[in-house]
DNA sequence: GTTGACATTTACAGCGCTATAGATTAGCGT
DNA sequence: ACGCTAATCTATAGCGCTGTAAATGTCAAC
């Protein structure tokens, strides 16, 4: 057995050369095709094995027009919710034959509209695509020729695929497990200074419809701002209310930062999680289950938002084109030591 | 202008044909070659976005025999310090026009062994691989053909490049800082059973060397053992060393995933931390920023990592094609508030 | 021994782009 | 004008694989 590594690669030509037979045939073994006989297949193989070939997977991208893999474009590959649903879509893609390239936009507009406009041509054979920046009429206007599917709630043009979970029901309920639970006073962490994503006014807005349903008053002073998305952006906020003397014996947090950051100002402020005051985080990531105690949290249906996005793709990759099908995908609330 | 994206698409040869040039002419302006004439660079760019003309990038990959790719291949994405060292790798890569495509091995070792194996032949121009599973002969025997370099202290083959903290020193430093802080009775959690990794066992020997190193005696139940690596069991090997009466007052913990567990059992044992035990956590991932009390953490200079390891892949992908580099980057301890 | 009807196998034209070698044009000194 | 070098541009042969159409084999039935 002679494994030549270190020479110019062994082509598909060199195994049918020394098998005798033709470049078809030797790509006809490969591919498992079924009309190749048992003595021919066998012959084949060991020219193979013996000259150690592998295919050159660029070579049959190019001929056969298929990539196999599709992009994934979030804003940033180390934001725990991003990096949960990479490794969903990750699965969902290799179970049915697909690869995945994960492309980091680090909300950066112009790598976001480089998303759109057919960056990967030729490179993919799809996009999933979390925008952060990029709005509605811009993706409409831009709309690629590559497959797309959308996720997440700051666009969504009529024209292009889309998967998301029901925030604002999401949200409502939410609020409606901690008022079950004999909690009046629910302040939302936070609506953020600079913020302009849909997200938050989505959840703001289930939130106070849900009060709104249980008879409750809307106080302003319970909507809490944050400067910013970091920790102590979140701190700081929620500290600076407590501090305020507005009362409350709940926090729904836009997503699982805000919730950590909650219980770090609730510590700091003397108050018991969940005897003082429940906190509800967003997104249920491993965050959450980490921390102590242990936080509650709205978890969407991640591996369905995988499978049904993974899914509306393919169907586009294999020539679907007509309008723009929006999916709405089940939450639950995972309720763990916090509320 | 006609932007046709519905029919076949356009092609460098239908740009040529519509300008009346040939295709290395408009092929020269695609790729800003300097020997073109300002006129038909002017007359071929028209022609270019007259058709919305995009390269294809695999027929260029085929062409050119780079793919502009490299493949990281590591356990699973949705672990902080791995989709941590994915956002470094896939920043490093952007910067030197290459682009990273996750391969999640999800610690299986056909999968491990797939990456070694040319797996992505032809597809990625090298690969950057955290091993967890396969150890260093198999690597050195399935020795691909593709440039390699390795991460993290599981496998390190002769002959192939390696960039890794010096663990043992990391956990030295990790406690003599505890030391200085006046901590004598200081545990490890944990060695866990199965684990067959290499990381523990280096970490746990800096452990042991900083304790001896201080005239110290060293105490086997302060080793404490854990069944597996999820929080429950790192909080069972903690909260069962309490119970079982080990007095202790600082805990060195083998990730940060294990600090979260310390966190968790001595809050629920009434400890006090770090007035009564200081937690220092390892990998400083998210995590440590947002758990209550924030987590001191020996911290592997990531960046630093992520740069070295593809500056060796670079380097390889240029030809070098000497023995094996083995890299120690620097590490530090990020001090918050746990000790 | 032939004839169909299939089962196998072959030959080769692309896939879209790059790169080499050669053709053409331009610039300049004399 | 003429010759010569340098600057531009063109023609075309691959890169390694797949898919189509045609060629060849095989086998049962006549």
């Amino acid at each position: 057995m002679t494994t030549d590594r270190s020479a110019g690669r062994v082509r598909l030509k060199d195994v049918a050369d020394l098998a005798g037979v033709s470049m078809k045939t030797v790509s006809n073994v490969v591919h498992d095709y079924e009309h190749v006989s048992a003595a021919m297949r066998t012959k084949v193989q060991s020219a193979i094995d013996e000259l150690g070939y592998r295919p050159n997977l660029t070579a049959r991208r190019l001929a056969t027009g298929k990539t196999g893999m599709i992009a994934l474009a979030i804003p940033e590959i180390d934001q725990f919710y991003f990096a949960e649903m990479a490794r969903y879509i990750g699965e969902e893609a290799g179970r049915h034959g697909y690869r995945i390239l994960v492309e980091q936009t680090l909300n950066d507009v112009e790598a976001e509209r480089a998303v759109i406009r057919d960056r990967e041509e030729g490179l993919v054979d799809g996009v999933i695509f979390h925008p952060a920046r990029i709005d509605t009429l811009e993706i409409a206007r831009l709309r690629p020729g590559t497959p797309l599917v959308l996720l997440g709630e700051a666009a969504r043009p009529l024209n292009t695929d889309h998967v998301m979970i029901d925030n604002t029901r999401a949200a409502r309920d939410g609020v409606e497990m901690l008022l079950r639970a004999g909690r009046t006073r629910i302040a939302f962490l936070a609506t953020v200074r600079g913020d302009i994503t849909e997200s938050t006014h989505l959840r703001l807005l289930g939130y106070q419809e849900a009060l709104l349903a249980a008879g409750l008053e809307l106080d302003p002073r319970l909507v809490l701002q944050s400067d910013g998305f970091s920790i102590e952006d979140g701190v700081r906020a929620l500290a600076s209310a407590v501090e305020s003397g507005v009362a409350f014996d709940a926090v729904l947090c836009r997503d699982d930062l805000f919730a950590m950051a909650a219980l770090r100002a609730l510590g700091q402020a003397g108050l018991r999680v969940p005897a003082d005051v429940s906190v509800l985080g967003w997104d249920d990531t491993a965050v959450a289950r980490y921390s102590t105690p242990a936080l509650s949290s709205i978890s969407p249906d991640k591996r369905a938002l995988a499978a049904t996005a993974f899914a509306l793709l393919e169907d586009r990759m294999q020539g679907y084109d007509g309008i723009g099908r929006h999916e709405i995908v089940p939450h639950s609330i995972a309720e763990r030591a916090t509320t």
